[in-house]
DNA sequence: CCGATGCATCGACCGATGTCAATGTGAAGG
DNA sequence: CCTTCACATTGACATCGGTCGATGCATCGG
């Protein structure tokens, strides 16, 4: 939408050719980036590698090494989660976190495209 | 900070043996969370691949296929400036931007680790 | 059943951030 | 010089997002 301009014709003599059509669709540019948004936070950062190197982990035990509080780290992890970056596993009162490789890998071929 | 309780000694019996060391330091997490932050917004993954896929191109071709304006623009390449992602060459009144591989290259790596 | 426990949700606060109009800066061009 | 043009910076505004206390919702133990 919105009607870009594009060009103006009376392209006197200026720097380039702008051979410039439409780079990414604004809907698929905000998916991308909301993604990316996922690991734009520190917690996010220290609470995925928490669950990387454990393999698997209880939210029970990424309180204490994150040093915020329950509802806190259940935001990130909700966060991680929706983005597809973790996958949590309830098993009876505990929910057991674990990284998700198809969609980490996914993320990071988003940086050659 | 903050004295963290750690785990308690009457782990009566619970669900995980917890051990949890440190994931990341803040700092590294900090840092690389800065880095995806640059890359956690539409405009600025609509810049990036305009700019990829032209190869070089300069600030004043940047306006119109973005639909923002010109400090907003400016902004954006600054932050993805700032992050290392893209390089800004300037000749004349006009600047050139191209994308910096090896900068990518590093944020799809800290993927794996 | 009843209390305790693990986790999610809500509401509120506040700093961070995207956006633009106005202005500043620096480099051509006449 | 003075104007024009490309871009950066500033200031103000609105919105988003991280944080926590309080509370709700299940599940387990007794």
């Amino acid at each position: 939408m919105a009607a870009v301009p594009t060009t103006d014709p009376t392209a006197t003599s200026a720097c380039c050719a702008a051979s410039v059509g439409t780079p990414l669709s604004e809907a698929d540019a905000a998916s991308v980036a909301q993604t990316y948004a996922a690991l734009a936070d520190p917690v996010r950062i220290r609470l995925l590698s928490l669950i990387a190197a454990s393999g698997e982990i209880c939210s029970c035990d990424l309180v204490a090494p994150l040093s915020k509080s329950q509802p806190t780290v259940s935001h990130h992890t909700k966060v991680l989660a929706d983005a597809g970056l973790i996958v949590g596993d309830k098993r009876g009162r505990w929910v057991h976190w674990r990284v998700e490789p198809s969609r980490v890998d996914f993320v990071r071929q988003a940086l050659q495209g």
